[in-house]
DNA sequence: CAGGATCCTGCAAGATACTG
DNA sequence: CAGTATCTTGCAGGATCCTG
């Protein structure tokens, strides 16, 4: 890596980083951003159709990680003049770029689920 | 995906997981790990060595995180019995499997640097 | 040199209730 | 349907001092 910490830092998010892996840790970093932007990857998706994907999550956390992730430009909020009210969520353009990234973060877990058999029906 | 809620579920660090993002994050997950493997990642270093390289790091931070990981099996720690004390750090085979994540995971915060002009001199 | 032991704190995340 | 508003909590992470 040409990068480290005696040479460059980063300037981003109004902050300092020493290291490549903290940028892309800020924008994907947390319980739920990885997750949010799993099912996002390749369809765009209505508010209560994540919250029916991810039953753990919580209105209020699925609320704030959504709108952080709009914030960072990684994904993009179309409300729809509907009643009942229609929004969809989907990844920017930017928000693509990340995809190989979550592709091989879900990969190398699904790998170790099938090999270790730590997968199970439930 | 093959892989979703309604028909598998990862058992894993006496856990349930939903998503195989979740599995991988386990792993990487938090503010240091990735940093650490980063300077694992292809080459054994010294617990001063990292020390070194990541400034910010507490001693504390720095001896637990590396315990995890290897708790985990990504890291191997060696103790040579000289004085001064010298205990080197390493990938495991199972670790170096995730190289390919962290690289990638480096690579796009690193790309994000260059393109946006966010990298700046020390 | 490579850590362990303690104490402490902030903030990410949860619970619950309510609303345009 | 798609959120907000409060209140609360747990634990990741920090600060500081100590040691084989």
């Amino acid at each position: 890596m040409i990068i480290n910490h005696k040479e460059y830092v980063f300037k981003l998010h109004n902050q300092t980083y020493h290291c490549a892996m903290d940028v892309t840790m800020s924008y994907i970093g947390g319980k739920w951003k990885t997750v949010l932007l799993w099912y996002l990857r390749n369809q765009t998706r209505r508010f209560g159709e994540l919250k029916k994907q991810i039953p753990d999550i919580t209105e209020k956390m699925l609320s704030l990680q959504l709108k952080a992730l709009e914030e960072d430009g990684l994904v993009k909020r179309e409300v729809y003049a509907e009643v009942p009210l229609r929004v969809e969520y989907s990844l920017t353009d930017f928000g693509k770029t990340l995809v190989p990234v979550i592709e091989a973060i879900a990969a190398w877990g699904r790998n170790l689920g099938e090999t270790e058999g730590k997968l199970v029906e439930k």
